[in-house]
DNA sequence: TCAAACCACTTGTATATTGCAACTAGTTGC
DNA sequence: GCAACTAGTTGCAATATACAAGTGGTTTGA
């Protein structure tokens, strides 16, 4: 990867850092799938990234600040990756891309139920599931609210989805 | 470009069409440069995209509905491309990608100055800005609204930061 | 204590995509 | 009739991606 830009266009340099068809997706399985090791990456993909790619990929989020990496405590091999508060404010792009996707593009009925949820929750949902994402991913204190989560709120539709397809 | 898609997921799909690094860039520059010709595409994009790469990206989009191509009257081997309801609707990532970037990637003053309007004006500013594309690309009736349109705000701003640097 | 499983990657190689420059085939204006 | 303009296409080199196998080390459990 070489360092010189194509211009200074906000949305071109957005794109040269994450303009590939494999960033978004790796931000993706550590926002709504909290996937945190390398090999939760690797295997809990739906769409199969290889081991060479995902690691030059998270070297290249590192690099930009977007992911930074810990040691796991609990295992002298195990990284945790987790989100910067300049990873966590892609959840709009990624919201926005999933409401067009879910809009315009084949999705599949269990994958879809979470963008519908999202699409409908709006810019207010989203600034709460940052507001945990901030939680999870960089130790901030929140006030808790009543109720489910938003992450639990889209993980438990995304099981019932899974569930009724099972049934038939 | 195989037709198989690597999951059903709506962030997926959405890059499997527009994930790349120039795609987004050409409808970028339909919608707020208001390029519509081939030669305008190629020629006047701050990136310098080559011909292939464009000729190819144009049929892509034409494939999956994004945009249209109509002959121009007026010259016989000119093509007019329009944006369709589909891809019109990229605004909203276009607008938070561009948001993002401001915020954090090193973008330059003169080109920068767009994202700012288009994210202090937020989705209520978008939508204004969508029916405007409606009304060029769609040829939709519109209420006009008193004083100038937020392409014509945008453009002057862009102008205006061009001339200052000029200055210097 | 030792083997099997697990961990985060790296390496090698085939294939696909991109970037660049030149070229084609036709149209328009003077 | 000719120069300039139009939308692309072609050939080739450079780069990126996909897939399978391998590396060096750690943990688990009998």
């Amino acid at each position: 990867m070489t360092d010189d830009q194509r211009s200074g266009c906000p949305i071109n340099l957005t794109l040269e850092v994450v303009g590939d068809k494999w960033s978004l997706l790796v931000i993706r399985d550590m926002m709504f799938g909290n996937r945190r090791h390398f090999r939760e990456l690797l295997t809990k993909s739906e769409e199969g990234i290889s081991s060479n790619i995902l690691a030059d990929r998270l070297k290249t989020l590192l690099d930009q600040g977007i992911i930074t990496r810990d040691d796991d405590p609990s295992h002298k091999q195990k990284g945790i990756y987790s989100l910067t508060e300049q990873g966590i404010e892609l959840l709009p792009i990624l919201a926005q891309m999933s409401g067009w996707g879910f809009k315009y593009l084949p999705v599949s009925e269990e994958l879809g139920i979470r963008a519908k949820l999202l699409s409908e929750g709006g810019p207010k949902m989203w600034a709460e599931f940052m507001d945990e994402l901030r939680e999870t991913h960089l130790g901030a204190k929140r006030r808790r609210k009543a109720g489910p989560s938003v992450g639990e709120r889209l993980q438990a539709a995304y099981e019932r989805a899974v569930a009724k397809k099972g049934k038939r």
